[in-house]
DNA sequence: AAAGTGACGGTTA
DNA sequence: CTAACCGCCACTT
């Protein structure tokens, strides 16, 4: 299985496509795009994100927010993502069935 | 060519 | 729950 020439494209279709208030993980994306295994990659795809991509909606598989970027955070609270006292979002908000 | 690095993930202790 | 380990893919030293 090799990665395709629009892989980043097709991540920010996907995740274009999370609704207000919902999270996703890169591994999730990841399978979603059909190449399981490529969560690091999808992370790459989002440092490279153009503006418009929400990928604020974007976080590991513990539900931590991306090192370096604290502002992802509020954006997700202000969406009405709950955070855990250990600093990591709540999972329930995680898309489901996409 | 070899080793280091990072918006990752799963398993184990 | 946290931390350590190892596996993973692509890029940079």
């Amino acid at each position: 299985m090799h990665l395709p020439a629009d892989f980043d494209a097709e991540i920010w279709d996907i995740v274009a496509q999370i609704p207000a208030g919902r999270i996703a993980t890169y591994g999730q994306l990841a399978r979603l795009a059909g190449m399981p295994g490529y969560a690091r990659r999808v992370g790459r795809a989002m440092a490279a994100a153009p503006a418009g991509i929400p990928c604020h909606r974007v976080v590991n598989a513990a539900g931590r927010t991306a090192p370096g970027w604290t502002a992802q955070r509020e954006l997700l609270e202000a969406e009405g993502v709950r955070f855990r006292r250990n600093g990591c979002a709540d999972l329930t908000h995680l898309i489901d069935g996409f």
